[in-house]
DNA sequence: GGCTTATCCTGGGCGC
DNA sequence: TGCGCCCAGGATAAGC
């Protein structure tokens, strides 16, 4: 499940693989992974351009090219950009595109929730993707639990939750946030608006050494994430609580429990989480 | 406005 | 072995 750090991951390979090389030819297997613009008009308008830098915003990989043009692509759930030297096929291969060195930069998706925008000339990313614009902010760039409580206040939704929505707080996902909700001993219902700045600054210092953590160890791998070049990640043996329900806790021997939070599944220690100012209900 | 729930999608795991 | 059901989850729309 690609987050923040396996987003960044990407990018610092694409960075160091892809700058100077252009597009020669794309080609759209499914239609439903272009966001922007048509397929025909992707296919026709994408090809010619030169690679000049890549950088990124929460979980969204942005690709500047030449003539201030622009790819903009979202790994949603399973998604991966891969460059690859020779064309192999690959199973859920949703996009191609050929470069000029010879080599292919593909997309693939077995779920088909991730997205590829063109950014035409003269278009900014958050104009393509109104959504960009309102993304939270960076935990990497000094976040801080001021800046965690300015974005709580008063709101009644469990942490898990609030951890979650990119509107508040840009890239944190399913796993990181109960991995920082364990190490901060934060129960993951309780309601967001409620913690004490204290709390909210120990948050804000493990989601950043969570995320930074988990960058040095290349991201996650639990089933579909690998880097640009297919290399696996290995935050997963580092986790704590994530995907260890029914283990035994590593500090506290009490057993990881698993919960459905906003509809997704929570992971925490109730040892070394104790329930405070917990909401009602799930 | 805030919050919850459903939906999209497909492979894997599990029970029968 | 094969079938059917459930689960995973990021973003967004719909509904309360």
């Amino acid at each position: 499940m690609p987050e923040l750090p396996e987003v960044e991951t990407v990018c610092r390979g694409l960075r160091a693989n892809i700058l100077g090389d252009a597009i020669k030819s794309v080609e759209v297997l499914r239609k439903e992974s272009i966001g922007y613009p048509s397929v025909g008009e992707f296919e026709r308008t994408v090809p010619g351009h030169t690679f000049e830098d890549v950088s990124r915003r929460g979980k969204y990989i942005l690709i500047h090219m030449s003539g201030q043009s622009g790819l903009a692509v979202h790994l949603r759930m399973s998604g991966r950009l891969l460059l690859v030297e020779k064309k192999k096929p690959a199973k859920f291969l949703r996009v191609r595109m050929q470069l000029k060195s010879g080599r292919e930069l593909q997309f693939e998706d077995m779920r088909v929730f991730g997205r590829i925008w063109y950014i035409p000339p003269g278009k900014t990313f958050a104009e393509i993707i109104p959504t960009l614009a309102e993304l939270g902010p960076e935990p990497l760039e000094g976040l801080t639990g001021v800046a965690l409580q300015e974005v709580f206040a008063r709101r009644k939704q469990a942490i898990k939750s609030a951890l979650l929505d990119q509107r508040l707080l840009a890239g944190v996902g399913n796993i990181y946030a109960d991995e920082s909700l364990f190490h901060s001993g934060i129960h993951p219902l309780s309601a967001a608006g409620s913690l004490k700045l204290k709390e909210l600054e120990r948050l804000a210092e493990e989601v950043k050494k969570v995320l930074t953590r988990a960058i040095e160890l290349g991201g996650t791998t639990f089933s579909d994430f690998t880097s640009s070049q297919g290399v696996n990640g290995n935050y997963q043996h580092d986790a704590w609580v994530y995907g260890r329900t029914g283990s035994d806790c590593r500090i506290c021997t009490a057993t990881i429990v698993r919960v459905k939070i906003g509809g997704r599944s929570s992971h925490y220690c109730p040892g070394c989480q104790p329930k405070r100012r917990v909401r009602k209900g799930i």
